[in-house]
DNA sequence: CGGGATCCAGTGGGATACTG
DNA sequence: CAGTATCCCACTGGATCCCG
């Protein structure tokens, strides 16, 4: 089976924050990128996202599952339990994630040292 | 030089309002699109932006100068004169502004009708 | 376990008016 | 012409508590 998810797979601090392009929601690419490998359910997302609210991602999850970027499973069990998994429409959100790993990876340098120059000629 | 800018070249009712991906701020993209040619004026770019608030595109074009994705000339004339221009950098995001296209062209209809099918089931 | 209910703060962006 | 100055509102997302 997949294997469990690094708890620290997202860094707080990752400069990427300042990506200058986004998809989704806050927390859209890191839930897609949990899925990448195959189903998890609830409480499995929240250890990489520990960070996120149960309400927050609930949200997150339920307009994603809305624009059919992934699939919810409810099974009727005692405790309950629930998985999500990527649809293929929400796989092909993957090709723009590389993208932009590729944008940063090539770019983002020029456009922190830009932000720093900026700040130091207008300190305002 | 560069031909007029078409005023009619962003579309109200454009459905990739909805496209689950956003570069930069909310009118960076057709910024970036008015700059492809060439450079602009300010109240030339309010023309196909006329939907932009002056404040709000000022507030634009400097968080873009900023990241250095324009540059910024102004001319010390009577009446005066600032133009706008991408910079290398900037013109990096003409690849994604691609990427984005090429994905709503080909996954568009899916997520509109998984969104349809979902608030059918789901009319909350 | 997998959420929902409620409340709240910060912020992005719009309306309007004014100016060097 | 190319912006600022004010004011304001809606919405995103976080905190906390509670429930089947």
């Amino acid at each position: 089976m997949t294997a469990s998810l690094n708890p620290d797979m997202f860094d707080a601090a990752c400069p990427t924050t300042a990506m200058p392009f986004q998809i989704g929601d806050k927390w859209t690419v890191m839930v897609v990128l949990c899925l990448e490998d195959g189903p998890r359910r609830f409480n499995e997302l929240r250890v990489p996202l520990r960070r996120v609210t149960s309400k927050v991602l609930a949200e997150t999850l339920r307009s994603m599952e809305r624009d059919g970027l992934i699939n919810r499973f409810a099974y009727d069990e005692n405790p309950p339990r629930v998985e999500y998994e990527l649809t293929p429409l929400g796989r092909t959100l993957l090709d723009l994630v590389d993208a932009a790993r590729s944008w940063c990876s090539e770019n983002m340098d020029d456009l922190v040292a830009a932000r720093a120059a900026f700040t130091a000629r207008d300190p305002a």
